[in-house]
RNA sequence: CAGGUCGAUUGGAUGUCCGCUGGUCACUUCGGUGACGAGAGGAAAGUCCGGGCUCCACAGAACAGGAUGGUCGGUAACGCCGACCGGUCGAAAGAUCAGGGCAAGUGCAACAGAAAGUAAACCGCCAAAAUCCGACUCGUCGGAAUGGUAAGGGUGAAACGGUGAGGUAAGAGCUCACCGGCGAUUGGGGUGACCCGAUCGGCCAUGUAAACCCCAUCCGGAGCAAGGUCAAACAGGGAGCAGUCGUUGUUCGCGGCAUGAUGACUUCCGGGUAGGCUGCUGGAGAUGACGAGCAAUUGUCAUCCUAGAUAAAUGGACAUCGAGUGGUUUUCGAAUCACUCACAGAACCCGGCUUAUAGAUCGACCUGAAUG
RNA sequence: GCGGGUGUAGCUCAGUGGCUAGAGCGUCACGUUGCCAACGUGAAUGUCGAGGGUUCGAAUCCCUUCACCCGCU
């Protein structure tokens, strides 16, 4: 799929993560959200200049191991579709209720989502700034 | 070969690319980077028991409360395991049992039934003895009241041993024989539960302790979010009285100086939140050999090191093989296409129990058939 | 990770081992009314979360299991 793209950063490692209960609830607490069949993401701006990836996937989900193919699956479609997601920006992803896991579907989900979920933003900043 | 019983093991394999978390080594601009090697389970689950470890409490003992419950053994310990004993089920291999005590005391046993525990008379059976009435062939018959009777019927989950004989008005352990069961004494075997007997006794004792209770044995409380340690910011505590500033008391008044009290800043100390580090993985450890033991288990020796995350790693894509299901072709050997690959994810660590689990493999035994 | 609690009619709850498991609200039908509400009469409704065990008999006692809720950083 990426084959014939210039390489790009595929690494995902704890700098790319929200881990902080304070960046959590700011993500909350923030108006900005965005959802579709298969995901539900939140966002939030940060002073980092990269985008950085949360998790959200409550017991309704199913049991631990359903819970961590969904962790799995989430973190794979972003490490892998970070080129094509807004740097600056933190996301907290939680699957939609119903949902069936396929990994291709999540990843064509969470870029689609994030950018427009940034985009309203710009729309948003626009508007109430002129 | 068919049917069955019991137990054990395993739980996809290989490769390429891209990632994640520790470890060791090297480099480093101290942010990291590179190389090498490691990285989920039999149940990691439920949290139902038992321990280790940590902190708290504590003179000892008893009570209360809780748990366990055939015997002997194993173990760090257990509510676990093994062997054996007994009851029940099965033709057998085997399975299963909270398996101490209702003959210590108290309670409960609905409905039905006469009666649910020192018995009791609804139907039935009887009228010998004692009472009354009637009949007549005058000492028998019939009846009443009353009484006797637990053999039979019926009720119930359960009705106060069973069979036979004697006995009687009818009956009854009322008496006797045998059988079952109980108690006392006693012989033999076994460490013991218990087993095999002998003598005597009263004729017989309902069920329920996962009802209260009694007996025996065991149990201090909390848990790694324990505990230890480093320690921002804000607020506050203590010490010091050294320095600066402010307020105020001390001489009749005012001002200055001195001195006492107090507040702020500065100095030092302790507690401690966010957060970090530690506890944190080498242990009742794994494998093998030899020995003890029927076994559970255990002794000695040798070899090995095998996860340590913390918004929480152990993954994704592709290919080949393997297994299963379905379709097509078929020279019945197979070929080919599609789909699927159980239950489930460590969180301080062990020993058990319970529950979930596609498929594959192995062993022991029983019954039947055939052959020898 | 640890500790504690609750499951009974559609909903909220009672229920001493023993009759067909009850109450209130709700639902349905009929009556009343010109119509509705209220009122009156009557009716339907349960795997007592699930599976075993003890007992003659279990919603109740015991064990296992499932679901849900609460607390501890």
């Amino acid at each position: 799929m990426n084959v014939n793209r210039p390489p790009v950063n595929r690494s995902f490692g704890k700098q790319d993560r929200v881990v902080k209960q304070r960046d959590f609830d700011r993500v909350h607490q923030g108006k900005w959200f965005a959802a579709d069949r298969w995901l539900v993401v939140k966002g939030s701006e940060n002073e980092l200049g990269i985008p950085r990836l949360g998790l959200s996937i409550s017991k309704r989900v199913g049991n631990a191991v359903v819970r961590n193919r969904w962790k799995r699956a989430i973190r794979e479609a972003f490490r892998n579709g970070r080129g094509d997601i807004p740097a600056g920006w933190d996301f907290v992803v939680r699957p939609r209720k119903g949902a069936r896991l396929n990994g291709l579907e999540i990843a064509r989900s969470l870029t689609n989502l994030s950018r427009r979920l940034v985009r309203q933003h710009q729309r948003s900043s626009a508007r109430s700034g002129s």
